[in-house]
RNA sequence: GCCGAUAUAGCUCAGCUGGCUAGAGCAGCUGAUUUGUAAUCAGCAGGUCGUGGGUUCGAGUCCCUCUAUCGGCUCCA
C-alpha cells in the first residue's frame, strides 16, 4: 500500500505499482482521458510509470482551457527557442496560446520565413522537446530584466518598462530564457507533435502605424495521433467553406472584371435568398413592420447631416459628381439616414408610434482590399434593415420584441450555438463617438436591461459600439470556428437629434423619438455564407431551392414523371425532373452531390401503381409510397422545421 | 492598406531543375445504349498558361509591374 498526496492536499491509498493514470481514473474517468503528463515528487514521469513509494502526484490535463493554454503557451517557448537557433539575431516579442495552438511574434531583421522552412522549424522544436527540459520560473527585479534585454531587444524593453517591479518573472528551459508570466507544463518532453501552420505579418502592439513583425502560427499535441485528427478536422471544415459550396451548388460567383467584393447572385442563390427574405418579411409583417424602399445613392449632404460622412467619408466609395449641377452623391453606405427622412415626411402623434420601417437595403462600403472574404465581407451587400422610431416609454418593450424576432430567426435556421455581445463605448476614446453622455448611458442601460430580462447569456465588450450608439450583437462561428457578427440591434438617440425627428406627445408638446436599428440576419450575404457553413449546403427543407427530384429509369417514363411533377406543383413542392438519357446510378449520384433532399425514382413499377420510390439524401432508400403519401410526408417535415412567428 | 503565398480548359488538378505542336479526369457536344438506388461506352471539341513588361537562341517554368484569390494583421456604420 502506498500513500499518494493529490494536488488538493488529500491523501489516498493505492496498491504499490499503481500508475498515475490509475490515480487519475480513480479521481474521475473523464479526468483521466485528458491527462497529458504526470509529475511525481517533482519528477516528470510517464503516466504509465508504476508508483512504488509514497509521494505527491500532480497531474496535468487539458480537460479545461487552462491546461490547453499551458500546453500551447509552453510550445510557444519551444518555438521561440527554435527560431533563435535557426534565425540568429531574431528579436522576440510575445508568444501566447490562442484558441487553437499558439503563435510567436518576432522581428526577423532582413531574414524571412516561408512555407518551405516550416519542416526545419518543426524538427528543431521536436529536438528541443525531446530534451525534456523543465520550465522553471524565477522572479527578477525590473533592473535585472532591463539589463538582460537592453540593447538586444527593444520590444522586450518596452514591455518591461510597462511592468511594476516585483511582478516580473522569467522562464527558463534548456538554454532558453524568456520574459513570461507563467502557466506552463512541467517540461518540454510532453510535446510530442508540432505543426507550423502559417506565417503572417502582424503589427507591433496591434497598431497599424507601428512596425510589422512576423507572426509564426503553430499547434502542438501530446500525441502524434491528435495532431493527425486535428488536421483531418481542418480538411473536413474546408469542405464546408461557403466559397467552395457556393461554387459547387451554383449559388453565387465573383468576377475579377466586375470588381472585388461584389458578389454576383446566380439563379439558385437568388431563389434561396428570396426565400430567406420572404421568411423574414412574413415574420416582420406579423410584428408590425412596414416595408419601404430607398434609392442606392444619396446626396453627400444627407450623410453629413447624419454624421456618417465625417466619420466614414474617406472609407466610402468616393462621391459621384454631377458637374452640371455641382452636386455630390455617395453610394448608400447605410439605410438609416434615408429612413429618417421617411419619418420626417409627415408629422406623428405618440399614438402612431412605434413606427417600424423595414427595407432589404443594398449598401456599398469601400472595405480595404485585404479584408474582403467570400460572402462574409464584401463591398456591396444587402442588409435586412429596419428602423424603429418609438417613445422612451416604448423602448424596453420594443427592444425585447426585436430580441424575440432575432431568436425566432436563429431558431428557424438551426443556429443554436450563438454568442451574444453587448457592445458599449470605450471610455478611453470618447472622440470615437457622437452624442450626449446622458443618452449613451440611457442607451447602454436599456440594452443591458433587455438582455438580462430576456435571459441572454451575453458578454460585454468595451469599445465595440457603433459611433452613434451601443448595440447587442448575435455572433455565430463559421466552419473554421471564426466568429462573425450576424444579427444586430442598436439603440440610437443621436440620429433623431441630428435629423430633428419629433412626435407630438399626449401633453401636446413635441418630443424626440428614440431609434432602434436592427438586422436579424445582419446581411443576406454574410448570413447565407454562415448558414452554408453550418449546414454544409443541407439547408432546412423549407429553404431548399429544390426539395425533390424525379429520376426516371428511362425516357419511357417521362409522361408519368411529368404527371407527378404537376401534383407536386399543385402542393407547392419545389421539384424537378431528370429525364436525361443516363443510367439511374448516375442520376442518383448527381442528385446526391447537389444535396437535393428527396430523390424519387420512377419506372415501370411506379407508373403502374401511382407511387414513387423514395430515396433520402444522405440516408438512402426509404422504399416506395403513394404520391399523396409522399406529399404529406414532405409537408410534415417542412412544418417541423418552420414554426410560424408568434407575436 | 500591410506581411506572406497562390493564379494552367467551365470545374479539380499534372506539367521535375527553362527545350520538340501544354496533359488528365469531370462537365460540354455527337453517336451508340433505354438503363432499378452514388459515375454505360466511343468519338469530338475546348487553354494567346491572370495582365503588361523584361532576361534568354528559347519562358507555363526565371525577374519586375498590375489585377484577383488564399492565410493572417489592421479595419468593420
Amino acid at each position: 500500500m502506498i500513500h499518494i498526496t493529490l494536488p488538493d492536499g488529500s491523501v489516498r491509498n493505492f496498491e504499490s505499482g499503481a500508475t498515475p493514470m490509475d490515480v487519475a481514473k480513480d479521481i474521475s474517468e473523464s479526468f483521466a482521458r485528458n491527462v497529458i503528463a504526470a509529475e511525481f515528487n517533482q519528477e516528470v514521469v510517464e503516466t504509465s510509470t508504476p508508483l512504488t513509494t509514497d509521494g505527491q502526484l500532480t497531474l496535468f490535463t487539458w480537460r479545461d482551457e487552462g491546461g490547453k493554454k499551458a500546453f500551447w503557451h509552453s510550445s510557444a517557448h519551444i518555438l521561440a527557442q527554435a527560431l533563435e537557433e535557426l534565425y540568429p539575431g531574431v528579436k522576440l516579442w510575445v508568444g501566447p496560446a490562442i484558441e487553437n495552438g499558439f503563435y510567436y511574434d518576432v522581428d526577423l531583421g532582413d531574414q524571412t520565413i516561408s512555407e518551405k522552412d516550416f519542416k526545419a522549424i518543426e524538427d528543431k522544436m521536436l529536438e528541443i522537446a525531446r530534451g525534456k527540459h523543465a520550465f522553471k520560473m524565477r522572479e527578477v527585479s525590473k533592473q535585472e530584466a532591463l539589463n538582460y534585454y537592453q540593447g538586444k531587444n527593444e520590444y522586450k524593453v518596452d514591455l518591461i518598462e510597462g511592468l511594476a517591479d516585483g511582478t516580473i518573472t522569467f522562464c527558463d528551459h534548456s538554454t532558453f530564457t524568456d520574459l513570461c508570466r507563467g502557466g506552463h507544463i512541467p517540461n518540454t518532453g510532453i510535446v510530442k507533435a508540432v505543426k507550423i501552420m502559417s506565417v503572417a505579418g502582424a503589427y507591433y502592439k496591434g497598431d497599424e502605424n507601428e512596425k510589422q513583425l512576423t507572426r509564426v502560427y503553430g499547434i502542438s499535441f501530446p500525441k502524434q495521433k491528435e495532431l493527425k485528427e486535428y488536421l483531418e478536422l481542418l480538411e473536413e471544415a474546408k469542405k464546408r467553406d461557403h466559397r467552395k459550396l457556393g461554387k459547387e451548388l451554383g449559388l453565387f460567383t465573383f468576377s475579377q472584371r466586375v470588381g472585388q467584393g461584389l458578389p454576383l447572385w446566380l439563379p439558385k442563390g437568388t431563389a434561396l435568398r428570396e426565400r430567406l427574405e420572404n421568411f423574414l418579411k412574413n415574420a416582420q409583417k406579423k410584428a408590425g413592420y412596414e416595408q419601404v424602399i430607398s434609392p442606392h445613392i444619396g446626396s453627400k449632404e444627407l450623410y453629413v447631416t447624419s454624421g456618417h460622412y465625417a466619420k466614414y467619408g474617406e472609407d466610402s466609395f468616393q462621391p459621384i459628381h454631377t458637374p452640371a449641377e455641382g452636386e455630390e452623391f455617395l453610394l448608400k453606405p447605410m439605410n438609416c439616414p434615408h429612413h429618417c427622412e421617411m419619418y420626417k415626411s409627415q408629422t406623428w402623434s405618440y399614438r402612431d408610434l412605434p413606427k417600424r420601417f423595414a427595407e432589404f437595403g443594398t449598401v456599398y462600403r469601400y472595405e480595404q482590399s485585404g479584408e474582403l472574404h467570400g460572402l462574409t465581407r464584401v463591398r456591396g451587400f444587402t442588409q435586412d434593415d429596419a428602423h424603429i422610431f418609438c417613445t422612451p416609454e416604448q423602448l424596453d418593450e420594443e427592444f425585447k420584441k426585436v430580441i424575440d424576432l432575432v431568436l425566432y430567426v436563429f431558431n428557424s435556421l438551426g443556429f443554436e450555438d450563438f454568442l451574444t455581445q453587448v457592445s458599449i463605448r470605450d471610455p478611453q476614446k470618447p472622440e470615437k463617438y457622437i452624442g450626449a453622455e446622458e443618452n449613451w448611458v440611457k442607451a447602454e442601460n436599456a440594452i443591458l436591461k433587455a438582455a438580462k430580462d430576456k435571459g441572454l447569456n451575453y458578454v460585454v465588450e468595451e469599445g465595440e459600439a457603433a459611433f452613434y450608439g451601443p448595440k447587442l450583437d448575435f455572433m455565430v462561428r463559421d466552419a473554421l470556428n471564426r466568429s462573425w457578427q450576424l444579427g444586430t440591434i442598436q439603440v440610437d438617440y443621436n440620429l433623431p437629434e441630428r435629423f430633428d425627428l419629433t412626435y407630438k406627445g399626449s401633453d401636446n408638446e413635441l418630443h424626440r423619438p428614440i431609434m432602434i436599428h436592427r438586422a436579424p440576419f445582419g446581411s443576406m450575404e454574410r448570413f447565407l455564407a454562415i448558414l452554408l457553413e453550418h449546414t454544409g449546403g443541407n439547408f432546412p427543407l423549407w429553404l431548399m431551392p429544390e426539395q425533390a427530384i424525379l429520376l426516371s429509369i428511362s425516357e419511357k417514363y417521362e409522361k408519368y414523371a411529368e404527371k407527378v411533377l404537376n401534383l407536386f406543383e399543385n402542393a407547392e413542392i419545389r421539384a424537378l425532373v431528370d429525364n436525361r438519357n443516363e443510367t439511374i446510378g448516375k442520376k442518383i449520384r448527381e442528385a446526391e452531390m447537389s444535396k437535393i433532399p428527396f430523390m424519387l425514382i420512377v419506372g415501370e413499377q411506379e407508373a403502374e401503381d401511382g407511387t414513387v420510390s423514395v430515396r433520402k439524401h444522405g440516408e438512402g432508400d426509404l422504399g416506395s409510397m403513394k404520391v399523396e403519401d409522399f406529399i404529406a410526408l414532405l409537408q410534415r417535415e417542412i412544418e417541423q422545421t418552420l414554426t410560424p412567428f408568434e407575436v
